[in-house]
DNA sequence: TTGAAAGCGATACCAA
DNA sequence: TTGGTATCGCTTTCAA
């Protein structure tokens, strides 16, 4: 059994309180004391104040927690979840703090448990689909959160740092119909639930309960709608994972419909090169992504670049030391069209 | 302020133990009582049992430090790390346990520090330069470890997760040697901590203190021994961070040398395409890499491969349940030579 | 400069 | 099935 700080206390003679300062207020003693107290230590093999009795005793802990939907591993799979956790941890690691990966059960009294056992001093809630069960957790538990997507239900001091998901997608959207698109699809990650990968019958974009993939089919229906092309008339794809074996599933469907899209739209880039694996060899299809990972670049995809470095250091820094004002607690970054060769007028037939 | 166990206790009229036993043993009491319990808490909104009072009391976190030596961010930047991770979390995941990630500073008693302070059941150091610090503190918290490269001191039953790093090395420059190269440079990362970005004079590959460079520059060396090519006769370039722009810096150098090296042999993938970053151009020089991340094979990259996330998965393993046989707590995995396009005959000149 | 006492919030044993 | 009690290991006034 490790040796507890009474048990050096009683060897050098002393009370706890002086071992105590000791270790966290040198100033209270002689340094004489204090360098006895610490030979002690070393001595009986005492490993410093236990980290755990230190945080109870002092209310926190020095970690923030990193809420993730479902899989952990995710968080070090997916390209932009890979750019915005680097952020995250530059700017924490400023701050002198840990940061706790989180995985998040797929169930509401999972996810309660995952936020309630979580020795944190708040949390990132990074961008979950069900992420409400979550953040009614951690309000539960009344510790500071940031989120990378608007909550639905955001109070004037809920902390947030994203994009105007609906205006980057129209915005790329324009330019694929600007290339005289008009037979269209749109893919997304999990866009309903449970669906299995392919086409979707969806009323509208607001059925969708993702908010990220909300509004970005929302803001690609926008820019149809703008050219006259209604909802109804656009191929709604869904994957079941945010990765290229799955987009490539669902798009492999379109290869044999009759009337097959001249364009994809995707949620994501990883979506949109999957979507390019599926559709290679056919007919041109242009394909556009979303995000702008790394790869991206080198697979000449048009796209939309967000700072995702940047999103995540400001994640961090909304956590550790928010701004007074409430206002700047919503924090809206800038994205850039980015056009590359994956995306091309529509072939003369 | 939040409403603590005691306060639901009086709230309900119970004890304390009773208030908990509803928490964590529904069996202990009746399901009226407990529902009526959790139901009072609710509306007190309590959140549930304090998970650091919680950990205090049982002794036992539910959490592995992973240790990175400096930045923390190179945990999501580096491309083999992230891969260890992605296993690492998986694992870890099915074993109900959240991994919490350290920064682990350059200086002995910051070293210390940090893993004194993380409040963890047990760590994983991923193969820094320096973990000697570390590792003296783990063990003075008599915590259990598991580290990536075979420590230093390691006693029976020590954990460990790794590849005869020496002999990969040896293959794949076997494989160099072969093609006729004799005139060859090895990349590593701080070589020598510290030095600047370019060659070095080492006496042996002895004196590298990073065990996974020094391995491996000792395998490559061993291969070029054999065919005739003695330790001084080799270039060793040194880059002061494991990526690509570092390396292109170190190798920027050999273009305007006399008698420039036919081959670069790099002690990871990352390191090798900053080399070809800086070759292109000029006469055709083989490269070789080391892990096969993801991008090499794109690359075309002459490598090494090990199984990066079978790793993360083993060593979490070896944390959560390590093997009762002492032998069975050192593994060792296999490799494979990868022969791709970057590596060639030397050209006749 | 040092020490005594009072918690921080919970769990687990054992007795009722 | 429920409650009392001892403790987990430390920090922090406040008084000496």
């Amino acid at each position: 059994m490790k040796p507890t700080l009474q048990a050096v206390a009683d060897a050098v003679g002393v009370s706890r309180s002086t071992v105590s300062n000791a270790y966290c207020r040198p100033d209270q003693l002689s340094s004489a004391l204090r360098e006895r107290i610490l030979a002690t230590a070393r001595q009986l093999g005492y490993p410093g104040p236990n980290p755990t009795a230190r945080s109870l005793r002092r209310g926190y802990v020095g970690a923030i927690g990193v809420l993730f939907t479902s899989r952990l591993s995710y968080a070090f799979t997916d390209p932009f979840a890979v750019r915005f956790l680097a952020g995250l941890a530059e700017a924490a690691e400023q701050g002198g703090t840990s940061l706790l990966l989180v995985p998040l059960p797929d169930d509401p009294a999972g996810a309660r448990v995952a936020v309630e056992n979580a020795a944190v001093d708040g949390f990132c809630v990074y961008c979950a689909g069900h992420e409400g069960w979550a953040i009614d957790a951690i309000r539960g538990r009344g510790v500071p959160y940031v989120t990378t997507a608007p909550p639905d239900t955001a109070g004037p001091d809920d902390r947030f740092v994203g994009i105007d998901e609906r205006a980057a997608a129209r915005e790329i959207a324009r330019h694929v119909a600007r290339l005289g698109h008009r037979r269209v699809a749109l893919l997304g990650d999990s866009v309903l639930p449970g669906a299995p990968a392919g086409p979707l019958r969806l009323a509208a974009a607001t059925e969708v309960p993702h908010p990220t993939t909300r509004g970005r089919l929302a803001g690609f229906a926008d820019a149809f709608a703008e050219v006259g092309v209604a909802w109804p008339e656009l191929t709604v794809l869904t994957a079941p994972a945010n990765d290229r074996a799955a987009a490539a599933a669902a798009v492999a469907a379109l290869r044999t419909a009759d009337r097959s899209p001249t364009a994809v739209l995707a949620c994501s880039d990883v979506l949109a090169l999957g979507a390019r694996d599926a559709l290679a060899g056919g007919p041109p299809v242009s394909v556009t992504g979303f995000d702008d990972v790394p790869e991206a670049a080198a697979a000449g995809l048009t796209t939309v670049r967000q700072p995702a470095e940047e999103k995540g250091r400001i994640a961090a820094r909304l956590l550790l030391d928010p701004p007074a004002e409430p206002g700047a607690r919503q924090v809206l970054l800038p994205t850039t069209l980015v056009v590359r060769s994956s995306t091309g007028p529509v072939p003369r037939s």
